[in-house]
DNA sequence: CGCATCCGTTAGTCGTAGCTTGCGTTAGTT
DNA sequence: AACTAACGCAAGCTACGACTAACGGATGCG
């Protein structure tokens, strides 16, 4: 669960991001997460189904709803991930840029 | 370019990100990066194309190769993405906790 | 108690992304 | 000029995943 690639497997579908970025904001059970999607209900349970087991959102039961919401650990996995891979490219334009090895001279505020 | 989106697309296959990561140490030609991989080159060279078109890393002829690298400010964007997307889910996340009690159900089995 | 709502699950269809193969092109080498 | 290395491109095949449809299980309400 703390493997960032999990997490981007189940964010590569649009309608799993969109989904997520809904529940970012908020829970929200199926029913009205399907409301404002071009898909069946069905449907978005399973994506919800791919979610969880990715650990993005976990899901509570509400009287016959199922309320999700999503997880801000797994957020900052992948936040994580894409920082030092951001940095490491950032290290390795700047070599390019000035021709020998970086010397890890950058100020960690 | 500047969507996130699409970006996200493109970083939606695994050995994509495989290629990223290892193009984020460095540039490197294509026959080079599918000697460490599964697939054939020709296979890499459609990948970088997917990759290209998104804006995540750019190429270089030099003499008969070619040389990929990726783009910085494309790992930024997403960068930027997922950070409000974080701070999204902690705001409704702390609201969740502070609007109704502070020790109440966590896990739903 | 029926009845409606909300949901997960399964089976099954279908589009498409990813891969290989083969070919043509360009650049460097002798 | 001939040969090789490094690519991109296009066609074709295959497998996987997203979706729908139909079902059964709970919960809530009259």
């Amino acid at each position: 669960m703390t493997n960032a690639s999990a997490l981007l497997d189940a964010l590569a579908e649009p309608t799993r991001r969109v989904i997520v970025e809904r529940l970012s904001t908020g829970p929200a059970a199926v029913t009205e997460l399907a409301r404002d999607l071009p898909i069946s209900r069905s449907a978005v349970s399973q994506h919800l189904q791919v979610l969880k087991a990715a650990g993005l959102v976990s899901d509570r039961a509400e009287g016959t709803k199922r309320v999700y919401r999503v997880n801000p650990e797994a957020l900052a996995i992948i936040r994580a991930y894409f920082d030092s891979f951001w940095q490491r490219s950032l290290a390795a334009f700047e070599q390019a840029a000035t021709g020998h090895t970086a010397t890890a001279s950058e100020e960690p505020a």
